[in-house]
DNA sequence: CTGGAAAATGACGACTTGTCAAAAAATGAC
DNA sequence: GTCATTTTTTGACAAGTCGTCATTTTCCAG
């Protein structure tokens, strides 16, 4: 008996989960298609053909669903970064591994990352539960972990010396605002182009380089062809993905050769 | 006759402007308090007195109001853009300058900044007036375009030389990226204490002279005081906007003494 | 089979947006 | 000052959405 309950609880359990996974993926393929402001639920419930009651026992509301998209979508950047950050070479090299996490990360999944936006602009998160909100940031502290943890091995391995008084923390916090707010004007602006921008994408990995060596990360670009540790870091960390990206669009860099 | 019409003309005109700027206020306000999610229209009829109906001849619809948040926004922006601008110094100062002014803007604005953070992700721009999207796009070109400004100075100065085949307005879209991430993540990161970040609108300072160093933009950060040139700075393009922050929360640089 | 528990449903109240016919106000000719 | 005409304002209303909950359906142990 408490066996077949077992086995009964955990189907259960299974079809429940499995519906929730079906919740979403219709939610974030809705949400790409009609925008944020077409999005709605009872459109939810046609779709995967359940009634509206039943999507309100998995999410407390709208936002909820929202909330949900972003736990996938902050899961997939933290294991990107995590994959980024295992790189083996210099840290400056895996920092940059980060950067490229970023960038796949953007024009693989712009879905996700259409997402994030959301997540930082509406707010979301006064409407959720407590179990999603700390999930969500327990991932933006992976991430952002991950990031200070590459830093501090670069101090220890006496790549990197900060400027006095500074913390790790600051330094990522620099990464990631200009990664996030490149990636956030590029996918919003009205028109780059116009401004005489043709090719942000690069332009972000060029800055970065310059900011690295600003902060006198060694070895510094002019001692190190870091084109060609990008095309280690797809080849070692992101081969799949590279191969997705280059039917897309293939990157720009002398390495590549394009 | 002509002239009595156009004096009736122009005073009706008068109120009619008089009226839309009263909406603006109350709709600024109202965001501000309740927030995106609660702010409607039924809202901003009932607080100023005029019906629904009254409002939707001046904008053609609730996305259009924020449009309309959006251009007082970005107007103030770009004036602000322009004052900095005219700072009487080194190319470096200058740029240095509008860091300044976009540090004040955020934190002297939130409401501003929040309506530029709303005008990013909600996709308003589809669902107003072409004139209003024309303006709003002018005002982008106005900040963009005092940016590039201040670098193509600094270049025929010889205080700034860029990597060949790179424009102005790359490192004018890295400024701006670093500028705008930091502050959107400021803004909205569900704690950037627990992160380990005391005060991030420091960090972005130093984070911006890291980058400028790292483009080797003269003069360098050790070979110049520019703490002491932001107070320059303050004193001399932005005393107002100086003596209203210093209540609210003053700067941290050594120049200042606090 | 069956009775009671668990799950699913969709009609419904509450609220919002944007419209438009009707009411009110302004205008100007006499 | 009056009144016909134009302009402006109004708010009731249709359409659409969110989230609830009484009712119905499904499930399953005995």
């Amino acid at each position: 008996m408490s066996t077949t309950d077992v086995i009964k609880k955990t189907r259960k359990q299974r079809e429940i989960e499995q519906r929730e996974l079906l919740f979403l993926d219709v939610a974030r393929r809705q949400l790409a298609e009609v925008g944020y402001h077409q999005f709605n639920m009872d459109k939810i419930a046609e779709e995967t053909e359940y009634s509206k009651g039943t999507i309100y026992q998995h999410f407390k509301n709208k936002e909820d669903v929202l909330m949900g998209l972003a736990s996938q979508t902050m899961e997939k950047r933290a294991s990107m970064f995590e994959r980024a950050s295992a790189f083996r070479g210099r840290t400056r090299e895996r920092i940059i591994a980060i950067g490229l996490a970023c960038d796949l990360f953007v024009r693989l999944f712009p879905e996700h990352f259409h997402v994030e936006q959301i997540l930082r602009t509406s707010s979301l998160w006064e409407r959720t539960s407590e179990d999603r909100r700390s999930f969500l940031k327990g991932c933006e502290f992976r991430c952002f972990g991950i990031v200070t943890g590459i830093i501090r091995d670069s101090i220890s391995e006496g790549d990197l010396v900060l400027p006095v008084g500074m913390m790790p923390e600051e330094l990522a916090f620099s990464l990631w605002s200009m990664s996030f707010g490149a990636h956030l004007i590029i996918a919003t602006a009205p028109s780059l182009e116009e401004l005489g921008l043709k090719s942000p994408h690069e332009s972000v990995f060029i800055s970065f380089d310059k900011l690295l060596d600003g902060y006198q990360w060694k070895p510094l670009a002019s001692e190190w062809d870091f084109d060609e540790s990008k095309v280690s870091i797809l080849k070692q960390v992101f081969p799949e993905e590279w191969k997705q990206i280059q039917k897309k669009q293939p990157f720009h860099t002398r390495a590549t050769g394009i």
